[in-house]
DNA sequence: GTCTATAATTAGATAGAC
DNA sequence: GTCTATCTAATTATAGAC
């Protein structure tokens, strides 16, 4: 998924699978321990390489944290362009609906992509410059204006679009970034897909202003 | 607020404000950085002493990272006993809107809290262990408990507690903790104001099933 | 391409003067 | 208490064999 088996082969067969590995291995260290925290040693341990092979690959540390973090952005934007391909047609507040629990699922499968952008969210940088120019950008100018369409006619609350924004990136993902945490306080694992399912309807009543079922009417 | 004047004095008087400006140092680094990637000569700089100083008043790094969370859970919890005080015979749904709001507030004051949960909810660690037995749990058991009665009585959805707990904790100070992304994308800092005050009437609307307005957009 | 060996830098913690 | 000087270990990146 983040190898590119179009690019014209400089490289011998056996690179594109140590790459992949590194970038794997590479992801979940950059996401658990941060850029600082995360070492190029254990990386390569965990990719099941030597230390210096990942300066073979990749010309820096940054660098290798700009192609993990690459790899999962394409993949979250393959899920999304998948599901709009499927509904061409179908009206603006199904689709929305559709999309936000794509979103929640790909959250629940990638705590990643949340747990990265947090990272960066530091002071400033080069990098979170970047991984908002580059990536960030579109999804939120696409989302916002959705948000405002689906405000205007009613089927959302009158949220200003940021906020809207804001809020669903912090309901969705974060009991999934939290999973440690919510393990040992609630006593299960929200990644499994019954917890995933439960939340993702949760997140999206809230939203579209569905009391969730059964509840008597309040006083 | 970190320090304790009532500890029996076995230091010199100027320790305790050196022990404060470190404590607070060690807070801000310590949630920008990670506790790996916070360094102990940075947090010295910043609090305008010597890298050793450190050691002097905290036996490891470890031990100043508790320190520093230790210090931090504390204002939130006088934050939010000072609320409950003000409030006896209140009743509970009117309380709880007016906690929430307390909780996103000192979220936009203090993004620290959501940052450093965030960052030890890696795998697992003797970090976690210390921060959710110590900290976490008592807010979550008051939490969840006070959710499953709202629900009860319909002022809230009929979703599981451990839901909307996560819900709440996610919407609430996600904005605040990417605030350089959102002056990034959106061109207005969050933490201002007039924008927390927005984005917490728009929390409690949302959780309390009203689809009022959210309030102009910030400029 | 992948390795071992290592260079250059930086980390947390300690020793000891004052 | 606070400092300067320094120890040991760990970091990223490079050199060069195969």
């Amino acid at each position: 998924m983040a190898s590119s088996p179009s690019a014209a082969r400089r490289t011998r067969p056996s690179a594109d699978a140590t790459r992949d590995r590194i970038l794997a291995a590479a992801l979940d260290l950059f996401a658990d321990r941060s850029f600082e925290g995360a070492t190029t040693r254990e990386i390569a341990h965990r990719a099941g390489v030597s230390q210096p092979s990942l300066n073979y690959h990749f010309r820096s540390k940054d660098e290798l944290w700009r192609a993990a973090v690459d790899g999962l952005f394409a993949e979250l934007g393959a899920t999304l362009r998948a599901r709009l391909d499927g509904l061409r047609g179908v009206d603006e507040v199904t689709t929305a609906e559709l999309v936000i629990r794509d979103f929640i699922t790909f959250s629940a499968a990638h705590p990643q992509l949340h747990r990265i952008i947090t990272q960066e969210c530091k002071g400033e940088g080069e990098r979170i410059d970047w991984l908002v120019d580059t990536h960030v950008r579109p999804l939120y100018d696409v989302t916002t204006s959705l948000f405002s369409r689906l405000a205007a006619q009613g089927a959302v609350p009158d949220i200003p679009a940021p906020f809207l924004y804001y809020i669903l990136t912090g309901a969705g993902p974060t009991i999934f970034v939290l999973a440690p945490e919510c393990r040992r306080l609630a006593g299960f694992d929200p990644r499994r897909p019954e917890s995933v399912a439960t939340h993702a309807d949760a997140v999206v009543d809230l939203l579209f202003g569905r009391r969730g079922a059964g509840g008597p009417p309040a006083p």
